[in-house]
DNA sequence: GATAGATGTTTCACGAGTAAATTACCTGCT
DNA sequence: AGCAGGTAATTTACTCGTGAAACATCTATC
């Protein structure tokens, strides 16, 4: 079946004829999924909260401890400027708690409060079903290669492209 | 290869045992990839323009005719107002040009001037070969299987989710 | 033990997108 | 003709992210 992006990239072969649209066909999909995942309502926003927070909130679930504002950029691949504002709403909502770090005045350590790891845990298992369904196009082989794929690509971009993370 | 993902996906299932972290693998993925593509300079950085004006340009050079604001919209999947903002500026590059519609003078009629089209003339080659390098990870075969996967995705999400486009 | 530079975090000014309201115009109905 | 309702585009008010600068604190070196 033919998706959007197909006529899309007939439109670009007719206009350059010859042109290789192979590199556009998967990279322009990867960009249109990920425009329509965001913009889309899920679990997530159902509970008040953004995809960016709940990275937030997932990473300090998911290492179970203690971290600081530059680890949690780290963890989410944010920036600090945005992980700052967002761990501001998520004090002001009491699902983050911080404390001060006794030996090095400047860090701050961020830990999630019984509210919210209980979001949390409520919400993890809501976000893979909807994820599921998402897939449900897809047999699980196909998704499975489909995974790989996109790690395989994942490695290419956060050597050329990113920056050092972690 | 392990890709950042990968460690993560060890975490959640750390945290959640049982976990099934197949659609997490997946979605995750797309978005950390299309996270990347976005803030990576590019061809089209170095040219002064961002994605989303590009897309503007690259519409009117695939159909290759006029074209309304909310045709625009619809081409380049953006709101319209998004695409309001952006014909201003790109009329300011003089890369698209306004006709208004004699029939109907609410309308407007955008085309790419002479510069605009050559502009994007010159783009899209450098596009697809960058873009070529970052998929070099991947054999032809990937890359196509990839991109058939993804339009397999796309077809849900628009189905499940999208509001019904064009 | 002073101080230069490094580091952790926050603040600032700005850019870009959105939804909702607004403006301007068209069309069909009575 | 006149008006009700629909449509095209823009404007408005706002959110969220970013990079650069600012601020506070630490550490190594002389």
């Amino acid at each position: 079946m033919e998706d959007v992006v197909a006529g899309v990239l007939r439109q670009w072969e007719q206009a350059y004829p010859g042109l290789d649209t192979g590199p556009i066909a998967v990279l322009g999909r990867i960009n249109r999924c990920a425009a329509l995942l965001q913009q889309t309502p899920d679990p997530l926003t159902r509970a008040g909260l953004t995809r960016a927070e709940f990275d937030i909130l997932g990473a300090l679930r998911r290492v179970d401890r203690e971290l600081t504002p530059t680890q949690l950029a780290r963890e989410s691949f944010a920036s600090g400027a945005a992980v700052t504002k967002r761990l501001r709403l998520l004090e002001e909502r009491a699902l983050v708690s911080r404390r001060p770090d006794d030996r090095d005045r400047r860090v701050a350590h961020l830990s999630l409060t019984d509210a919210g790891r209980g979001l949390v845990d409520g919400l993890i298992q809501e976000l893979v079903a909807y994820d599921r369904a998402l897939l449900s196009g897809l047999t699980p082989d196909e998704q499975a290669r489909l995974a790989e794929a996109l790690a395989g690509l994942l490695n290419t971009l956060e050597g050329t492209i990113g920056r050092p993370l972690r």
